[in-house]
DNA sequence: GACTTTGGTAACGGTTTGTTACTAATTGCC
DNA sequence: GGCAATTAGTAACAAACCGTTACCAAAGTC
């Protein structure tokens, strides 16, 4: 990994997302060398390595902690720079849930810090894509994988989940509509908890419970835009 | 690529696929070596080289014609034997319209031909794990990509196509649903012309011509199934 | 107690969609 | 020619889905 060795053939790099103020917040820390750009926490594997073994290891030494989700992205290169030099990096997607990433903090072994999406700023540019490809991911799997209550704390309120969907799809979502989804898919149960927020009424607490239903069986949708 | 050489740091591999006799087809040749089993079109990239110019230079020997259709699916390795010994192999899934496979086949350099999916016997483990990753992946984009169009060739009937979404999803439509949704997304427009295929009375050509629309702002779905 | 704020549900109505049934146009057979 | 068979294409009904409005409940604040 230093600079004076050869660069070596591919990286695994990760990107690390949590919510943060009402934001997704990405991982990162500054750049090695020149400049006030950030970078995100990447590795390289080593050969008796697994590529996710390799992203969850740089994860703890990014964060301090493992992710709660992770998924690959797929392999970014094609002339895109890259701070290791590697012709080719495989990308990962990982998120912790709400203060998963405080409270490991002190473990954190880089120097890095937790930025609002929005706010990242002179990422190289592979690794720029890889976020943007990132955000798209979690977007398009939230209905198929559990990536909302992974980013949540064991037990939540409804409102907290909505609020989660509507943070990773960046629009609003309708309350009723919302539950009466919700209750369809069987995906949530109630525990015996209340929590009371300071004003309003106290919202009872939910955990992630997924039962079998049968699968839906619809007809197609044609959701594509063209092209 | 020779046995005495060291083995490349990763190769791209490509899962070609067209529909054939009903069902859907991959493209193999012999496994090199030793036993019957096959192996799919793989390639060690040039470094000058795109991970999908390498992809499609694989396709382009193996199958004679470039793919219609190409997207990536991933880095594949963790353990799983390949070939080409790499350590690490990036997949594409390609497709290749209903004709096109044969008129080109003379161009086809290797010695390979098309199986049905199902009859595929005894693929390297990390190319068997491609084979069933890009059948889910058409499967998954299937109504966000114009992947069937691209199956299909540029001028086809209403029951073709609903014939190719039936073959990717595996499962029957039905008729006049399959064709009210297919209004509403304006994807297609008919032609001048008309087909007589024997018995029966004679269908409409379309040809896939998206045009743009509003997009649908729905709620979520909660389609995931648990864990 | 009245007002505000947040949680939670009922119910109305329009849209979507699975399904059945029908019409249209051709070939093959008597 | 006449009629069954076959494939294309559409109309229309009924149920499910879903966006929305409205309402009730339980807490804090004045």
């Amino acid at each position: 990994m230093s600079a004076s060795t050869r660069p070596p053939a591919y990286s695994t790099d990760i990107v690390l997302l949590t919510p943060r103020a009402g934001k997704l917040a990405v991982r990162v820390r500054q750049a090695p060398a020149r400049g006030r750009g950030v970078v995100l926490p990447w590795a390289v594997p080593r050969t008796s390595e697994t590529l996710v073994a390799s992203a969850r290891g740089a994860a703890r030494i990014a964060a301090g902690v493992e992710p709660n989700w992770l998924e690959q992205l797929g392999a970014f290169g094609d002339g895109l720079r890259h701070p290791s030099g590697a012709s080719v990096s495989i990308a990962f997607v990982g998120v912790l849930p709400n203060g998963a990433a405080e409270s490991a903090a002190a473990k954190a072994a880089d120097g890095g810090a937790w930025t609002a999406v929005a706010d990242v700023a002179a990422l190289p540019p592979r690794q720029d894509a890889m976020l943007h490809a990132a955000v798209a991911a979690i977007r398009a799997r939230l209905d198929h994988s559990p990536i909302a209550f992974k980013l949540l704390p064991v037990t939540f309120t409804l409102s907290d989940l909505q609020a989660m969907y509507e943070l990773v799809l960046g629009r609003r979502l309708h309350k009723a509509s919302f539950r009466r989804s919700l209750q369809a898919a069987y995906l949530v149960e109630p525990t015996d908890e209340w929590r009371s927020e300071g004003r309003g009424r106290p919202a009872q607490l939910y955990r992630y419970a997924p039962r079998k239903r049968r699968s839906s069986r619809r007809g197609v949708r044609f959701e594509l835009l063209g092209g």
